[in-house]
DNA sequence: CGCAGAGTTGAGGCGCTTCAAGAGCGGTGG
DNA sequence: CCACCGCTCTTGAAGCGCCTCAACTCTGCG
């Protein structure tokens, strides 16, 4: 046990359930000399490696032997799934905090590709010993649980985005989530510098870059955003709310 | 422990992962009086309750608390996800060896609404029953997890086909795929009595109703299906799998 | 500076929606 | 038993939102 006071923090997913304390083994965490945090010895022991990833790098491709799951520790990724005639749907973008690679677990193998858009860091948690640990810590396996369940909650939603929104609303939707996602990480909470190509955003949201550009212009000459390239400020987000769920045609 | 022999089963789901054996515990199995099946006595010990659920009747609506999972025995749901202005995404279709309700361990509240669309029997598992046993008997844990984890893969798929596909490709896939899951369940592969009204195929497919009408006529015309009604039955798989990757215009 | 990739912008087209009207179906009651 | 009613489904006509294609500009980088 050489590493528990690295620092190794699993920091709160950005959605108000907290990071992984261990309530329910106490007993376990203060044996295991952790302080009165509540931090789970158990998470610093699962990780296995800790990678850095070029921008550009994969991290994994679709059909690789699932045996881990990825902490994104710094930096930011897009998972994407590809269908067999080539086209792609980007399905999620993750940035620090994020666990990637669930989707590995259903079959042995991973479905997604994970792509870093800037240099990045990775801890690998082997699934292993996550399920080895799993029996002695209960916060470790709620943990992984709520992960999972969080990225069907995400998922859920982003099948309504796709399915039920005008693409104005998608673009909104977007950089809102996106901005929330920041502020619940201590970032900035009105100003963003995008990572992802309008091509990237556009595949995520179901429409083309020309449409994303063009929403983005329209945006802009509304006043409800600066946009300078990758670089997106918001100037009136009540504008931006309002047009996330603006009573449009589709019903 | 009354119920060891009761027949209980968790069949398969359907994906070829298995049903929840108990490989690992198969100490505690052999100690519990199980058979050289490989079924897990814990199984039996989460479900609390069995319902019966009338066509039209609601399950459980977003919002309410979440304190267990639904193990669907009999019978069809749906499960919808509804934005504040009242646009309503048909997140899923599901049947008997389907878990549901598993959106609500991230925040403690369900986020869909499940309605069965033909009377229906439900086994409602606790969730801290579930927590419990899960200690003891890693499979059940690991039985949750890839349940979770096959949603996810399943979300995945349903993202790629409202953000890629035509919508003519995505009635042929929505047809294949519900033909596979009956299959999988040992029921006619070439032939279905829908439970959902155009309406709700639309909704899940991100089309409008008129739309699926039209392109169940055109593949009635092609002679790659016969409609009747609710009533399909699939004259051509070879030809509507290739519907379901048209080498469409979008990209 | 020059090049490749990313982003923008316009023009035209088409796929799906919207709207509307009618047909079909299943359940209910006289 | 059939007539009725509500709901689902179908079908057509018209419109528009987004896509496609293409040309151009901008940006980052060797």
């Amino acid at each position: 046990m050489t590493n528990v006071n690295t620092g190794i923090r699993f920091p709160s997913l950005g959605n108000s359930y907290g990071s992984p304390t261990c309530n329910s083994c106490q007993t376990k965490a203060r044996s295991a000399g952790e302080d009165g945090e509540g931090q789970c010895g158990y998470l610093e022991q699962v990780v296995t490696s800790r990678r850095r990833i070029k921008r550009g790098a994969v991290l994994y491709n679709g059909g690789d032997k699932f045996g881990s799951l990825f902490y994104v520790r710094s930096g930011f990724f897009k998972t994407c799934l590809s269908a067999k005639d080539g086209r792609e749907q980007v399905t999620g973008f993750h940035m620090v905090g994020d666990v990637i690679g669930a989707d590995g677990i259903a079959s042995g193998q991973l479905t997604t590709d994970a792509v870093a858009l800037e240099d990045s860091e990775v801890w690998t948690m082997s699934f292993d010993l996550i399920e080895q640990y799993s029996n002695e810590c209960p916060s470790l396996r709620f943990y992984f649980l709520k992960t999972l369940s969080n990225e069907v909650v995400r998922l859920q939603s982003l099948a309504l985005l796709l399915g039920s929104l005008r693409s104005e609303e998608r673009v909104a939707v977007f950089l809102i989530n996106l901005l929330e996602k920041l502020k619940s990480r201590g970032l900035s909470q009105s100003e963003v510098l995008l990572r992802m190509s309008r091509d990237e955003i556009g595949s995520f949201l179901g429409i083309r870059q020309e449409t994303v550009s063009r929403l983005l212009r329209l945006f802009s000459e509304r006043r409800i955003l600066h946009v300078d390239n990758r670089h997106i400020k918001v100037l009136d987000s009540h504008l931006l709310k309002t047009m996330a769920e603006s009573q449009g045609v589709m019903h």
